[in-house]
DNA sequence: CTAATGTGGTCAGGTTATCTGACTATGTGC
DNA sequence: GCACATAGTCAGATAACCTGACCACATTAG
């Protein structure tokens, strides 16, 4: 009904996920600016979200956030700045070094993991515990058929089994 | 759940909603680019969105999509480089001008459209119909609560403008 | 009919978050 | 000990936004 305007996708499935997205991170962030971290944002997340207690090298957290070395190190050269993690040698190899959280850095995740946590305990009273659960088991479904190669562009020939 | 380390929140809500939004995204653009279309990136969709058979004014592309005029124009700049828009002189006031579909626009209109249906169709067809639309449901209810001033966290003052 | 005010759009300049390519310093295998 | 791989830096570019100042034109009030 809503396609006969050619264009007409502002409720395509992407915005439909594009929205909520944009206000949990708006309001996540919020928050953690409120309790006393307003220089993080959200690309920082990619250098917390894979941190290792005793350090991390800048290739492996950037591998893992899926961006280039120097764009890790743009975002780490931030962190620093603002006392949430230190640059110090790498014992196991004279090349590297390793990026390791301060106190301050342990204390932003900590914040952010329990103002995540808020905002889903919210939605969770809010919509029930039961479509939470939905929600997230058939994103992950989701993201399994995106992944899968065979299901990939122009006409896929078979109906491959999911997961 | 996991939760020992402080690091894991590699699977908050927002990373589980991220992800697939970001292959769905990659997936429908590399198809555009396929279909001849690599000159357009996500963020020109803002101005595809809601532009009208008869053009648009900028300022009202720009506060469809909820951003600055010198943003929109940008964005219209580059797709009138690469043809899809173009601006005309706006009858109805002369401070203004219209932003049109060239008919390469429209036809990228259309493969955006079915690129976008292709997708949708794959993952129905993978997961269902109904978790597709509990999915949409969810994310619908997500939103509204998000967007709830009420449910906002202690002490918030100051509101985002509408989108 | 002008004058004040409001609105459409541009110009200049800045920020954030990415990228590529070239380079240096160091480690590793033979 | 040399060739090559790897960790990270430097230089520079780009995309997609932002704010503030400004001009051109429109509308409305007197």
């Amino acid at each position: 009904m809503s396609a006969l305007n050619p264009t007409d996708h502002a409720d395509s499935l992407g915005a439909s996920l594009r929205r909520p997205y944009r206000l949990l991170q708006e309001r996540v962030y919020a928050e953690l600016a409120a309790s006393g971290f307003p220089e993080i944002r959200p690309a920082h997340s990619a250098v917390f979200r894979h941190i290792l207690p005793e350090g991390s090298r800048l290739t492996v957290l950037a591998e893992q956030a899926g961006m280039t070395k120097q764009s890790m190190a743009y975002l780490v050269e931030h962190l620093v700045e603002h006392g949430h993690v230190t640059i110090g040698p790498d014992p196991d190899d004279g090349r590297a070094r390793r990026v390791r959280l301060t106190s301050r850095g342990e204390r932003f995740v900590q914040a952010a993991l329990s103002a995540s946590q808020r905002v889903e305990e919210l939605l969770s009273a809010e919509l029930g515990a039961k479509a939470m659960r939905e929600l997230r088991r058939i994103l992950g479904d989701m993201e399994t058929v995106l992944m899968t190669p065979e299901n990939h562009a122009s006409q896929s020939p078979e109906k491959g089994p999911s997961v």
